[in-house]
DNA sequence: CTGGTTTTATCACAGTCGTGATACGAACGG
DNA sequence: CCGTTCGTATCACGACTGTGATAAAACCAG
């Protein structure tokens, strides 16, 4: 028997409010007068799920930061064992897992958004600064993992520093996903794939010319 | 014959104050209070020089990007003529024009800070929309230029589309910049450095294995 | 029904914000 | 000298913030 009201629902309904308004409004937009109005409750009823306003942007981060890397880790396991297959099909798995990354469609943008408004809120406060530093880490951790594995097969160009190699994947992910989110009249979605089949390839051996 | 009160120098005085508080507190700690207490004027004497907190930071955007495209001019022009100078002397040049993008020192450091906080921020606010586009629209001129004329000459890979290799640097630039200034544990100015000669390395031929 | 917990709702308080209005003094041209 | 402009300073207003306190309503077990 469902109770009536579910805890734990609540919660993710508040906190897919906070989200919608960091997407359309910024970091500022989240606060909890806006925050009651976005998921249709009262200021009281939130505050009874969040004591305090900071524990709320803080579960709204880490929750979206969370449902990313589920995301992520089904990618990881489809690349676990691939040593037989083609060159192009490694590429291709390795660019459709970096791809959940880039702000392709509607909700990867928003996603991104929050995400840029998230880290650079963390830089001057100091209740959110954990959070991004771990899930920056996470991120470049899924860059690096992925790089390493497709940057020692055969094929590649001699030299690649696997360490290297990630933290400038691990940035050209970061800067065009961002552009794209931030001057998207700028940088596409078209631009961001094109950049990153690009930037795959060059990591391949010439074979001709 | 100074006059007294210098109204250009004032307003300079004012937007030190603003970049410092944007810097050090973000977007959000540039109110007009805490500009005035940061300037040590008045309240009343800061709403003198500008009508309205829109017009000081949006004025204070615009002074900072006007800064910079000042300092990259310079750098253009040392790249004008170079046909001849062997391939290690071109790249260290283009090197050196992109590392003024790059927070390797405190300086800089806190211009890109600035930089993405207001980057941030006009994505959410209209009256800064049009500075931050063509604030981006400029760095990614400056850098287009410079990749155009690195990519087309001797000695480099064979099909480079220059304007692929012009979005691709310029997201890798603002991207590992972003990242120092965002995440300075994960990434420091020695990684910022080694991703961008990793990345001009690997736009020129491989002679050898 | 009764009693206790959960949920919702409302008020008040102190703080900050941008801004309009106003006033006082200093500087300067005539 | 006067009068006008410029610079500084201060007040008040309405709007917004997070939060503490409190009360009413809804729910559910005994």
């Amino acid at each position: 028997m469902p109770k009536l009201v579910d805890p734990v629902e609540r919660r993710e309904h508040i906190v897919r409010a906070v989200l919608r308004l960091v997407a359309r409004e910024g970091f500022a937009g989240a606060s909890l007068r806006n925050v009651a109005a976005e998921s249709g409750l009262n200021i009281g009823s939130v505050r009874h799920y969040f004591t305090s306003h900071t524990e709320l942007v803080l579960f709204a981060m880490t929750s979206m930061v969370e449902r990313v890397s589920a995301r992520l880790l089904g990618h990881v396991e489809a690349a676990a064992h691939w040593e037989r297959r083609p060159l192009a099909a490694r590429r291709a798995t390795v660019q459709a897992a970096l791809e959940e990354l880039l702000p392709l469609d509607e909700d990867r943008h928003a996603e991104v958004a929050v995400f840029v408004e998230f880290a650079a809120a963390a830089r001057t406060d100091p209740a959110l600064a954990a959070a991004a530093r771990k899930a920056a880490a996470g991120t470049r951790g899924f860059v690096a993992r992925l790089t390493e594995r497709y940057v020692t097969t055969d094929g590649m160009r001699p030299g690649l520093d696997p360490a290297v190699e990630a933290a400038r994947l691990w940035a050209l992910l970061d800067g065009v996903a961002t552009q794209a989110v931030l001057q998207p009249q700028l940088v596409t979605a078209e631009t961001c794939r094109q950049v990153l089949d690009t930037h795959l390839r060059s990591l391949e051996a010439t074979r001709g010319t």
